[in-house]
DNA sequence: CATATTTGACCGCT
DNA sequence: AGCGGTCAAATATG
């Protein structure tokens, strides 16, 4: 499922985030379930599975990480989501202790030989054939290295399983600021939305590849190749929020990503307690986003920004070091 | 010309 | 020694 993971050990943390989520969802499964709206029951009883399976699969790939730590090849994980050693100190920089975490993401529209955009812009310096793996790995560090000494890296490398997929490690948080790459990304977004809404039947590649690389920019891949919108919630987003991304301006609905034309935003009963995000300067176009983890984690990394990119949102999912830490749990033992 | 990518060499770790 | 990650010169791109 789910295939993000905290290399910092906040799995535990997730882990359980996610079954307290599970506890609170069946508990209003409770509530309705002599009710009357069956249909109610079973968003309740999918997103209850849902989630039971992305814990499951933190679970296996946590305990995939601490047992078999050594080297990637001979440890074939279950998910396609671990099998890359922890960073390892290099020449200049020490890069142990950065912050790790990993995602599978499908390719930029129509298959690409890179996967969606991000948000940041990257700078390729290397890659490399990996042992035991299909293929390559490419290294990419953040473009404002240099003028903004921005430690961040990443590393992206075709599935062996699925070529069109792609692991993606982030090492590193952004110390850049990097608002004009995520604010062009909402613009162009509102835009492509927009242009495809003039001409009903837009089918021009360049908008189409455009909306497809933002809609799969924002789906964090789950176990399978297919993958059911109701499972690419990312980690974490509260129950009934149907998105982690919502372009109030955007009517496509895509991978479950954006949003109904009308509804500013689409969660039907917490809407509410979402925050918004005013600060597009064209006051057609809201970024939206759930409360809980982004008011709760959004920490350090990119300052005062109004607009969550994907690797925003990544971030904003971890726990500023430290917190939970206490919460951390010893996966393996916690199975046995 | 500035900036990005490619690619073999190099380095540190196991 | 082998591997993965990075450097940096050469090359490509705009």
């Amino acid at each position: 499922m789910a295939s993000v993971v905290d290399g910092n050990g906040g799995s535990g943390g997730l882990v359980v985030t996610e079954l307290g989520h599970i506890k609170e969802l069946v508990t209003q499964l409770e509530v309705h379930l002599g009710g009357s709206s069956s249909d109610l029951c079973k968003h309740l009883a999918s997103q209850i599975s849902s989630i039971t399976e992305r814990s499951i699969s933190l679970l296996i790939t946590t305990s995939s990480l601490h047992g078999a730590r050594k080297r990637s090849a001979d440890a074939i994980p279950l998910s396609d989501a671990s099998d890359a050693p922890f960073v390892k100190a290099t020449k200049k920089r020490k890069t142990m202790g950065k912050k790790r975490r990993e995602v599978t993401m499908s390719s930029a529209g129509g298959g690409a030989d890179h996967p969606a955009d991000d948000g940041h812009s990257w700078r390729k310096y290397g890659q490399k054939e990996i042992l035991g793996a299909k293929h390559r790995r490419a290294y990419y560090r953040c473009t404002h290295r240099h003028s903004q000494g921005c430690a961040a890296t990443k590393q992206v490398q075709r599935t062996d399983e699925d070529p069109t997929f792609f692991e993606v490690v982030y090492l590193g948080d952004h110390t850049c600021v990097q608002r004009a790459a995520a604010a062009a990304a909402v613009a162009a977004a509102g835009q492509a939305a927009a242009d495809a809404q003039a001409h009903e039947h837009n089918d021009s590649p360049g908008t189409r590849s455009l909306l497809q690389s933002l809609s799969s920019s924002l789906t964090v891949k789950t176990e399978g190749p297919a993958v059911e919108p109701e499972q690419q919630l990312l980690l974490g987003w509260d129950a009934p929020a149907p998105a982690p991304f919502c372009f109030s301006s955007t009517p496509v609905t895509a991978s479950g990503c954006l949003v109904p034309e009308h509804s500013p935003f689409s969660a039907p009963s917490t809407s509410d307690n979402w925050g918004v995000s005013p600060a597009t300067s064209d006051s057609n176009r809201v970024v939206s986003f759930p409360p809980f983890e982004v008011a709760l984690y959004r920490s350090s990394s990119c300052g005062d920004d109004v607009q969550f990119g994907f690797e925003e949102v990544m971030s904003a999912l971890d726990r500023p070091d430290g917190f939970l830490d206490d919460l951390d749990i010893d996966v393996p033992s916690f199975f046995e």
